[in-house]
DNA sequence: CTCATCTTC
């Protein structure tokens, strides 16, 4: 299987040499603030600790050592509470000391002193994300000044534990000094100076606060992610620090793609410190495998019949090809009768408990000394979001669905696609956590060097970006043409979002903020589904589209197991509502919070086939947008249920906000046709749509093995015309002539009739 | 004939 191996270590791409590059950065070089006087100090005493025992007291902003740190870090006392330190502490400060960072904590503060902007690159094992905020610490003193240190993270998980590990680092209580911030859980006071949060939680404070006053110094951990968040922060926090001397601004990245920071930001300098990982061996197959999943199977089996002990972790790219594997792996042992092998699936649709499985000690070795391990089969969660320790041997298949958005279409859909080269790295370095690792290539040397592209493309390009432009003009950013971004999107993205925007009266034909935008930014919606929320009331029915819309916020809430899809979807029949999905979901959501159902309401979720977690989460979304929508003295009414209207005045409600995202049908049993792009599509075997309904509207437009449809409700064309008149202008020279121009010309003729029926 | 992974005062 394996044609060649090439020492992971020594791969040109492998790994970060301890290199320091000095720039010229806009650095402040008053020579009062120069940063060397502080060497100046060498008797230790003289700032051990002074009279009124604070170890700090002769610290100086900006102009601190790491020898300064040091002794206040040395104790006995907390340099921040001034409380005696803990047995604990000391053990773990111990250990602290050993990370790779620690030794270039000089070189960290001389850099950080001198420059605003600072790139800082640390790969895996170096300790970067606790230590480099605790440096800042020392040194920015923000809790002098009344301010904070921001630490940002990609996801809400690592926010949460990261800031818990600190917070032992440091000796204090979680939430007091050190705390964290993500969506639904605020874990600060008016004590926190250290902050960790999501990135998307940082951009929401920009709204209300464009200049971050509150912060002192903002660090952006992960940048090398380029989540959409992380990306529109940095080119704020460029423009920011302009304006804000105080502010520093740090950017930390594990790749080797820092020279791209660096240049960004203006040739900021530039600190890389190495990780501490073992090597990993790679193998490529000699020549393309044409089936990704049986070789997969075969690898692993492989392996497991023939290595040494050691964990094995498989990279597949979807939940239902991930189960299928790990049903035939089990079999395939069992049938061999191969040795002891545990196999976990994992994947985000799992609950939490659910993947904490994959933590499980591997099984031991049989009494024919065949070493037992465990084989994890994972989709891309355990590249970045997960780690396991004990992992050994990895296969890599090169495919995982991303992401991919079409701006002239409209459509955001999941694709299996090849991997970076980036991603691939990171996936074999998976291998080498705890001991030297193999990591098993599907496919050849020439593909991972001329097919796979470097980086995986920032998540900016590859998605809708209405919702960020609604942001950045609530921001004030007036000519997105020339927002500084790191990767601007085209030029037809950009048009689209504005077109979007435009059309839901979000801005103005001179593209300025209407009093609808400034409405609609304040949700964490997409742009269409807070005009939705916002116009809810108009139609008498804001309580029912406020929970349509948490619950299109979720995750599915529909459960489908394999083993009982049948029984699955009878319960879902149970809920189901003729005029489409939307109404379905309202009909759960109200069974859900009945007595009934709350009694025990997981257990009725298990009976019903739905997904507890989802709904929870969706009930604290609905809090969240409800106190939104009351902020903003939206009036939560209904239609009364026994009322003929009730249904449509929700069917109206949904018209105002997806207008833009409906289909007709055509005649003759062929597919639907999307509105202004014509687009075919097929509504999703899922809904719960049951007659043949000639307008519907939809929430997504998927393209898995076929254009579906997804959440799809029937509307009646009379409601495009009159709720969006301008979208639907069969006048407008741009409207496409064909079928449906021509039905909507009936549908407006008959509207007419009607309106002068009733005169 | 059925969706990767995150995320938002």
């Amino acid at each position: 299987m394996a044609s060649r191996s090439a020492d992971f270590d020594d791969d040109s791409s492998g790994r970060v040499k301890r290199v320091k590059i000095e720039q010229n950065g806009t650095s402040d070089m008053d020579p009062k603030k120069n940063p060397y006087l502080a060497h100046q100090y060498n008797d230790v005493s003289k700032y051990a600790s002074n009279a009124s025992g604070d170890p700090l007291a002769n610290f100086k902003r900006h102009a601190t050592t790491a020898k300064q740190a040091k002794i206040a870090e040395d104790g006995p006392k907390n340099a921040f509470t001034g409380t005696n330190l803990s047995p604990r502490y000391f053990s773990i400060l111990k250990k602290r000391r050993e990370l790779p960072v620690y030794e270039q904590r000089q070189e960290f503060l001389d850099l950080y002193h001198k420059s605003n902007v600072l790139v800082f690159v640390g790969e895996t094992g170096s300790g970067k994300t606790t230590q480099i905020p605790q440096f800042v610490c020392y040194d920015d003193l923000p809790q002098k000044k009344g301010k904070m240190v921001a630490c940002t993270q990609p996801r809400r998980v690592a926010a949460m534990s990261v800031a818990t590990r600190v917070a032992q680092e440091m000796d204090v209580v979680l939430g007091d000094e050190v705390g964290y911030s993500i969506r639904f859980e605020d874990m600060t006071s008016d004590k926190t100076f250290l902050k960790y949060m999501t990135d998307g939680m940082l951009l929401r404070e920009a709204m209300n606060d464009p200049d971050l006053t509150k912060y002192s110094t903002i660090i952006l951990d992960e940048a090398h992610e380029r989540t959409l968040a992380t990306d529109v922060l940095m080119a704020l926090l460029k423009d920011v620090v302009l304006r804000r001397a105080d502010l520093k601004l740090v950017i930390m990245s594990a790749t080797l793609d820092s020279k791209k920071f660096q240049s960004y930001f203006h040739g900021a300098p530039l600190l890389a410190v190495p990780g501490r990982t073992h090597p990993v061996e790679i193998f490529y197959t000699p020549a393309p495998e044409d089936d990704y999943l049986s070789a997969a199977l075969r690898t692993t089996l492989s392996i497991h019949d023939s290595q040494p002990e050691g964990d094995i972790l498989v990279f597949l790219t979807g939940e239902d090809e991930i189960e299928r594997a790990a049903a035939k792996i089990r079999a395939e042992v069992q049938e061999a009768d191969m040795g002891p092998l545990d196999v976990y699936p994992l994947y985000g649709g799992l609950t939490p408990q659910q993947q904490q499985k994959i933590f499980n000690p591997p099984p031991k070795a049989d009494v024919n000394g065949r070493p037992g391990r465990k084989c994890i089969i994972s989709t891309n969660i355990a590249e970045t979001s997960l780690t396991i320790d004990g992992i050994v041997y990895v296969v890599d298949t090169g495919f995982s669905k991303q992401k991919v958005f079409n701006p002239r279409v409209r459509y955001e859909s999941l694709l299996v696609t090849p991997i970076s080269q980036a991603s691939a790295q990171q996936r074999a370095g998976r291998a080498g956590r705890t001991q030297p690792g193999k990591c098993f290539r599907l496919y050849t040397e020439t593909s991972f060097k001329d097919d796979l592209i470097p980086q995986t493309y920032p998540e900016i390009l590859l998605s809708n970006i209405a919702a960020t432009v609604l942001e950045l003009k609530k921001l004030g950013v007036e000519d997105l043409v020339h927002f500084d971004l790191m990767d601007p999107p085209a030029p037809e993205t950009l048009m689209r979002a504005l077109e979007e925007l435009y059309y839901l009266k979000c801005l103005n034909i001179d593209g300025d903020l209407t009093e609808m935008g400034k409405l609609a930014s304040e949700y964490p919606l997409d742009p269409a589904m807070a005009v939705m929320l916002i116009s809810s009331s108009e139609f008498y029915c804001s309580n029912e589209i406020l929970s349509i819309c948490s619950l299109l916020s979720v995750p599915n809430i529909f459960v489908r197991p394999n083993h009982a899809k049948q029984k699955a979807d009878e319960m879902k029949a149970f809920f189901a509502h003729d005029l489409g999905d939307h109404l379905t979901l309202l009909n759960v959501y109200h069974a859900f919070k009945s007595d009934e159902a709350q009694e025990d309401p997981k257990q009725w979720c298990h009976e019903h086939f739905l997904n507890y977690r989802a709904l929870t989460q969706a009930d604290n979304i609905r809090m969240q947008l409800k106190r939104i929508m009351e902020r903003q003295e939206i009036e939560l009414v209904s239609t009364p249920h026994t009322s003929p209207k009730y249904y449509d005045n929700i069917r109206q409600a949904l018209v105002a906000g997806f207008f833009m995202q409906v289909a007709m049908k055509q005649s003759n049993n062929r597919p639907y046709l999307t509105v202004r792009e014509e687009q075919k599509v097929v509504i999703h075997p899922g809904s719960t749509l049951k007659h043949e309904a000639e307008w519907v509207l939809y929430n997504e437009f998927t393209l898995t093995s076929a254009n579906y449809i997804r959440t799809t409700t029937a509307v009646k064309p009379e409601w495009l015309i009159e709720l969006a008149p301008e979208y639907y202008d069969i006048e407008d020279e741009n409207f496409p002539d064909g079928d449906i121009k021509k039905a909507l010309r009936r549908a407006r003729n008959g509207v007419h009739r009607s309106e002068k029926g009733r005169k």
